[in-house]
DNA sequence: GTCTATAACAGGATAGAC
DNA sequence: GTCTATCCTGTTATAGAC
């Protein structure tokens, strides 16, 4: 998707970075016409209005961030590989795509009307296939528990936890880097350390 | 600060609330006045610019955020009774002011170049504060770790992921009431529960 | 101090030449 | 398809009456 170099694409890249890193609000059409190096009118001529860019834009985005986010799970690995192994992708991933769960989470709080039915539609129904992978974790869990391999867990609070640990340190990137006075490199590994922080934390809440 | 009603304060509230909602690109001065119930240009006498007002209001802002967040840690609790304590009143604190931790790190976001000295000069030397406090709690730690009380932890760790879990689903609202299909009343709820699943978490990552 | 009117400009969108 | 020029609306900011 972003290996063609014809115009249309062209375009459709320099957006993603620009909405990316501003937002809906903060970006400019000129701007988006600067970085990929054409002019403002072949904006309209390929996408009519900024609105109709930036929904094309934020759907291919929503569809990057819970694509990646139900990867691991279908696989045959017990709980706890399955939570190890999403923490070790899922931090790697954001690390190459820092602004992307700010932009998703900013821009669902901005236009609460486009939620549920609207983005189901424009996503190739992304929650109901959520949905439906998180029932299958919640029945492993319960396999396991039943097992007494593991204590038994709520898939909702075991999720939350776990995306809260692993994405709130990336969007709160700068100010992590105020309070413990981190440059760029500090801060890198401070994130990749964490990848161990957090698979004990949550392996061991596990344990019976 | 917000019981006077002189138009000063009128505007300042008005301001409070909208940039709050909308950041700095999307508020507008024409809504900020429509809000404070004056004219627009009252808002320019009393504050030069947009950013001027913008900034007064981000000011106060950040040191409400960082103030309560400094809160409990000064006591003669344990550390596992301060971070029980912490929890209980920080995630009521966001429950009653629930855009202000998205405002604040979008701002910082936005505006990289205010970090630092400037922010320190327009707060009171806040990052010192936070600075002074966690070496504080890192003292606690090493000394009830010593004791064998409990098990040794970096403070940055335990920091960040205590924000983590408390912060991520406050900014996460809209995210999270989609994927988990929660009303307004589900997903309060949901949150006033998590302040038990952060504890025992938490609580549990500092057993020996 | 507060208002109306308006200036000054930015930004999204279109027309029309090539 | 791509460009320049231009329109038009929304937004910040100021002038000036009261």
């Amino acid at each position: 998707m972003e290996q063609d170099s014809n115009t249309e694409s062209l375009i459709f890249d320099a957006a993603k970075s620009v909405f990316l890193e501003k937002g809906f609000d903060g970006a400019k059409m000129q701007n988006i016409a600067d970085t990929a190096g054409i002019n403002k009118a072949l904006l309209h001529y390929y996408y009519r209005s900024k609105e109709k860019l930036f929904d094309v834009v934020f759907s291919q985005i929503l569809n990057q961030f819970f694509k990646k986010m139900g990867e691991v799970w279908e696989t045959e690995l017990s709980i706890e590989e399955k939570i190890s192994a999403f923490i070790d992708t899922y931090v790697d991933f954001l690390l190459k795509n820092p602004f992307i769960p700010r932009f998703v989470i900013n821009t669902l709080a901005r236009f609460p009307q486009n939620a549920g039915e609207v983005l189901e539609g424009k996503t190739n129904g992304i929650f109901t296939k959520m949905k439906s992978i998180l029932q299958k974790i919640q029945n492993d869990i319960d396999k396991e528990a039943a097992a007494g391999q593991i204590k038994p867990v709520k898939i909702q609070d075991l999720m939350v936890n776990t995306i809260s640990l692993i994405i709130f340190p990336i969007i709160a990137e700068p100010m992590i880097k105020m309070i413990f006075g981190l440059n760029q490199n500090d801060y890198k590994n401070f994130i990749i350390q964490r990848k161990q922080v957090i698979k004990d934390l949550l392996i061991r809440s596990l344990k019976k």
